[in-house]
RNA sequence: GGGCGGAUGGCGAAGUGGCUAACGCUGCGGUCUGCAAAACCGCCAUUCACCGGUUCGAAUCCGGUUCCGCCCUCCA
């Protein structure tokens, strides 16, 4: 496997320290308000980093932080009036519930700032008594001209930095380029006892200590987005390897910002979309989708035409699996059948295929390049269940084998997402529906079939005929009361018209799936049985 | 000013020395269908910002030009 290191600029072969581990920590968010997409995206990358390193083998040892100490946290919640611990406890509580719906695997460790300050003192001190680091007036800062390597992440020299200075001017500072490891409390101002005085921790302090007390001294693989590389990163390194003096990290992965009309979205512009928005508006695995749809390092456009065409495109993905699946359900008698060129040939495409998708992977986790044989796969499918033989036992065992590959890769990128909530019961009175509209068809009542349908587009299901039944397809789940009064009112219209026969139908279907028609002078009510 | 990256069809996006420039969306034919949808079959870049060079051979390497984004200040 290979992976592009920010350190080296090129791609370099993984190899983990230990042969079997790789020991991952990746920025987490600075808890202040709900994320935003471009949060989103290396949440997405580095989960989908993740999940390919345990399917290629590895033990993945994975560690995200919260900032839940900092200055934008204690501005925000003096303007909240609130207890900047308290706000920020409530923000990651919201960042676990989108981080859920996005499918994101719960590190192994979460830690919090707020709970590492004495490792985090003790860092400092050993810091000073190394000499990279001296304290004043209760502040500590990092001499960055002690740390002989500074820079050698973000490429750039120390002279560039001091030449393009604009960094602030804090005269008590020995240069300007050295930042703060400790910050001394001011009025008001969330505090912790030190040997400086009272105070907090500077903002890049935190993930040197937290990294290094879960990982060890090195860590393998360490992520972010490419706005961290400086100063975030580069000080982290500073800091790490002076007091330890191993190397930090030996692969830095940095992946590229998500922008708005070409511009970096965030949060300073104010041109940020709040992913929870975005939730309501499109599913979690299309948002997913259209994050890993382009390499993680280029740049990636948003708007909501982009959404739309990666929900259309994961359609198509999420449609074989339908497709495939209905064809392996098949209650069709089976009949022996040899395993013939059809058969053998979509395996073999589809292992081939495989075996693409995992080089594309391997090769600096390439996750548009490995989408597109994910595609092929399905079309190779598509096409196999179009003119395959339902009752050929070799033809359902070749299409069993080759969606158990498609559907284990989908799910190495967290793709098929399985709609939640009351699913099967939904599916029971969909299905009722399906039936009503058959007969509906099978009388020649197209109109009747043709507002089922209508009805069905409008809560957001897709009806498509087959050659024996109707499938149904939706993104989100519909609403079960819809569902139901739907199929009051079709009854009250066919007692109308006085076809009893179609409006017991109705009430004896319903009665099966659990629910209780009553009829009263007003109209029908129902409940579950 | 310094550092980093980018420019590929109508759109999105792979491709970093040599098979027909992946894949998706859109569009156009055809099959199927009560109509539709989905699916299938087929078509849609002699060309990869521009100029020059290296090479038997370049979208891919080198030099230059133009344009764009990011970092150097909090940001994923």
């Amino acid at each position: 496997m290979r992976v592009y290191n920010t350190l080296s600029g090129q791609k370099e072969e993984l190899t983990p320290v230990d042969s079997s581990q790789v020991k991952m920590y990746v920025c987490g968010p600075t808890t202040y308000n709900y994320i935003h997409l471009g949060n989103a995206r290396p949440l997405v990358v580095f989960d989908s980093v993740r999940r390919y390193l345990a399917y290629r083998g590895y033990k993945v040892a994975y560690v995200q932080n919260f900032t839940d100490v900092d200055d934008k946290i204690i501005k925000r919640a003096a303007e909240e009036n609130r207890e900047p611990r308290e706000l920020a406890s409530q923000y990651i509580a919201e960042y676990f519930v989108d981080a859920d719906r996005l499918g994101i695997k719960r590190a192994d460790v979460h830690p919090r700032v707020s709970e590492h300050i004495p490792e985090i003192i003790a860092a400092i001190s050993g810091l000073i008594d190394k000499g990279f680091a001296y304290a004043i007036d209760g502040d500590v800062y990092y001499r960055v001209k002690a740390f002989a390597e500074y820079g050698k992440l973000s490429h750039r020299s120390l002279e560039d930095m001091l030449a393009g200075a604009r960094v602030e001017v804090d005269e008590r500072k020995e240069a300007p380029v050295d930042f703060a490891l400790w910050k001394a409390a001011k009025e008001g101002e969330p505090f912790w006892e030190s040997p400086w005085g009272k105070g907090r921790p500077g903002w890049h302090i935190e993930c040197s200590v937290m990294s290094t007390k879960y990982l060890g001294d090195t860590l393998d693989i360490h992520g972010g987005g490419s706005d961290l590389v400086f100063p975030h990163h580069e000080n982290e390194i500073a800091q790490a390897e002076a007091l330890t003096g191993q190397p930090f990290v030996r692969y830095w992965m940095h992946n590229g910002f998500i922008t708005v009309n070409n511009e970096k979205m965030s949060k300073s512009l104010g041109n940020f979309f709040i992913l929870r928005d975005i939730l309501d508006k499109f599913p979690a695995d299309v948002v997913r989708f259209y994050l890993i749809a382009t390499h993680y390092r280029s740049p990636l456009d948003f708007d909501d035409g982009k959404l739309e065409e990666a929900r259309k495109a994961l359609g198509r993905l999420k449609n074989t699996r339908i497709l495939a699946r209905e064809f392996l359900q098949s209650e069709a008698a089976r009949s022996v059948g040899k395993e013939d060129e059809m058969s053998s040939g979509l395996v073999a495409d589809v292992l081939a295929f495989q075996e693409q998708f995992i080089e594309a992977l391997d090769d600096d986790f390439n996750t548009a390049k490995a989408m597109g044989f994910l595609f092929e796969m399905a079309r190779a499918v598509n096409s196999f269940v179009s003119r395959a033989d339902v009752k050929n036992q070799a033809h359902q065992d070749a299409l069993g084998q080759s969606l158990e590959v498609f559907e284990s890769l989908a799910e190495v990128m967290g793709l098929f997402q399985e709609p939640t909530g009351n699913g099967a019961q939904v599916d029971k009175l969909l299905d009722i529906l399906g039936e009503l509209r058959t007969r509906a068809r099978q009388n020649k009542d197209f109109g009747l079939a043709d507002q089922i349908r209508a009805f069905m587009l409008a809560i957001g299901v897709k009806i498509e005929d087959t050659g024996n039944g109707s499938r149904f397809r939706y993104e989100q789940t519909p609403d079960l009361a819809d569902l139901i009064q739907e199929c009051i009112d079709l009854r009250v219209r066919f007692k109308k018209n006085q076809n009893y026969q179609e409006a017991d139908f109705v009430r004896e279907r319903l009665q099966e799936e659990g629910i209780i028609l009553e009829d009263t002078r007003e109209g029908a009510r129902w409940k579950f049985a």
